[in-house]
DNA sequence: AAAATGAACGTTAGCGTTAACGTTATTTGA
DNA sequence: TCAAATAACGTTAACGCTAACGTTCATTTT
């Protein structure tokens, strides 16, 4: 415990087990050139040495590692977290380790993350939205790192993405209330530019009912502490501040924190009001009232964005863009019929 | 863009100045060694080459990174998520990137990953809690890397600890519903062993009760989807097999589906029967009826971790063990008096 | 039987950076 | 005024690993 024996290199295990240095290199990787015998033999001398290569030195030697770069908006709420999972099993499964990054939605942050990140070689980069400094993207385009990225859908990535499209979500939102007869719409959502999916979701919405109905749609944007208190806070303001006969919410979480205003008022909800989330987070699996919102395929975008990433990694030619389904679940927080 | 010349290296940052390599390396490292004027020189031309140091070479030369390692049980849910947010930030401004991973409450998957991580010679290591594999502590403890445990508490950790003591917290809960008259207690959980944490609290909540009333604590765990499923299907198991009077949860998200359970029964809470959470999180800011919980400081918890950890990393003396406070928060889910 | 093949192994030369020590100019002190 | 101290650089030798090429020797081919 305290004697400080260097810890064995490579050198040491070769010398142990009478081989030269790439014979122990070359059985510890896996690779051909040393017999099966030899092989077994200088395994167990490296294990019984405790010995751990040295990823630095690996990496330095052969110009690349086996660090993949994640940077996402935030942990809070289930959504990255469930991109995360998905990716993560699968990079895992291919030995490859995940530098992580969360940007709390700021492009500078992601752009100085994204500068450490170079330094490491990394094998691949993953970027949430398609939202950054235009410095980022110079920096990723130059060099010849695979970049993903994720969430969002767009034809003309930095390099390739997988994602859905929010601007149709938003429309989907639009296409099913105008269908049941909403006509005063409003949506609840973080401050402006903090979260561009969520702007683009309200962009699809508001231009439906401009389309179908000729109105407005009102919108909250009130900066609580957390989803569900912002979801509360921007369904008070709303409904002091006019009469929506639908609030759509930025996630489930909102749109629970609005349930929960509209049940402090004596607001029965759908009769006096409708109320679409987004995402079908795990929360709406509980409520007593289905939820209307729309289903996501988080974690199959983060397996699949994480696999057409490895793909590109290992030079297998992979389509530039590639979006995912969206589905409107109808729930019972909306009318059913005109 | 297809221009393909190889990204600057040092040295060729070198021969642009007309100075050595190593007054570049003073210079972007600053260090002494290198007068202003040249510096700033010799910093503007890096920029303009856009020269991106290699990390593996300098760690390589250095023998250590500034590569962090954090190990989680799993994203979901608030609670690692606080955790992890509290400690980024501190390691991100101290100029340290993490590499994250996520057991799924395995010590198997643990132990690979730091047999992994331990090749990058990692500043630092934190752990989940104190259920390792033998061979991880083995491993560590004849590594001169700091590490940290997280979330639980010991006085005897591989290395430093910050965290709270669950056991206490269950006793805490005990103690609060023996002094409120309950009488049939029951708890809610993941599957046994699954949540090491979480078993320490009902044991806590057991000997409570054991002590004061000589009575058994039920327990449910059910295999669910999510936390909330777990506290809605546990709550009914428990409901169709005894007649608990009070129940407690793993969280407050299965404390809601708990909730939900009994609106969908018709039991009114708290009097047919109390709910007790865990961990204030953020869903109970807006519930109507203010959840009886625990609060823990889990972003505090973050940052202490990660500021003692930077201590031990800078070769400043630190405490072995450090406990932070519980505190139990009454609501209006339990009874107010006898 | 000689030549060609190929598996199994070894040698060498970096990969890009920094620690440690050397060198040169410049300032300081008595 | 001249040695001594100091600031500002430069040179060299690692750090631990792997790609690329060499060598050896047992097979196979002709």
């Amino acid at each position: 415990m305290s004697k400080k024996h260097h810890p064995a290199k490579i050198e040491d295990v070769a010398a142990r087990a009478n081989v030269s240095i790439m014979s122990v290199s070359r059985a510890i990787r896996g690779v051909d050139g040393v017999s099966e015998k030899k092989r077994r033999e200088i395994l167990r001398i490296a294990r019984e040495m405790k010995y751990v290569p040295n990823s630095n030195a690996r990496s330095l030697a052969v110009a690349n590692s086996n660090l993949i770069g994640i940077s996402l908006p935030t942990f809070a709420g289930e959504v990255f977290a469930d991109i995360l999972n998905g990716m993560r099993r699968t990079f895992d499964s291919a030995g490859y380790s995940s530098v992580i990054d969360t940007t709390e939605y700021s492009p500078e942050a992601e752009l100085s993350w994204v500068r450490r990140l170079l330094s490491w070689q990394p094998a691949g980069i993953i970027l949430t939205g398609l939202d950054h400094q235009p410095e980022t993207v110079d920096l990723l385009r130059a060099s010849p790192i695979p970049v993903l990225e994720i969430w969002d859908h767009t034809d003309t990535p930095i390099d390739i993405c997988v994602g859905i499209d929010h601007y149709r979500a938003g429309q989907m939102i639009g296409d099913h209330a105008v269908s049941l007869g909403y006509r005063r719409p409003a949506f609840v959502s973080t401050p402006r530019g903090h979260d561009t999916r969520a702007d683009n979701r309200l962009a699809g919405l508001r231009d439906v009912f401009a389309r179908e109905r000729g109105t407005e749609v009102l919108s909250a944007r009130p900066q609580s502490g957390n989803s569900f208190a912002t979801g509360f806070d921007g369904t008070a303001e709303l409904l002091d501040a006019g009469a929506p006969d639908i609030i759509c919410y930025l996630n489930d979480h909102m749109a629970f924190g609005g349930l929960m205003c509209c049940q402090m008022r004596g607001l029965s909800v759908p009769q006096d009001l409708g109320i679409v989330g987004f995402n079908q987070l795990d929360l709406a699996s509980v409520l007593p009232r289905k939820l209307t919102t729309v289903r996501t395929l988080r974690r199959l975008m983060g397996i699949t964005g994480a696999t057409q990433l490895l793909a590109r990694i290992n030079g297998v030619p992979t389509e530039k863009s590639k979006p995912l389904p969206l589905e409107l679940i109808p729930g019972e927080t909306t009318r059913t019929q005109i």
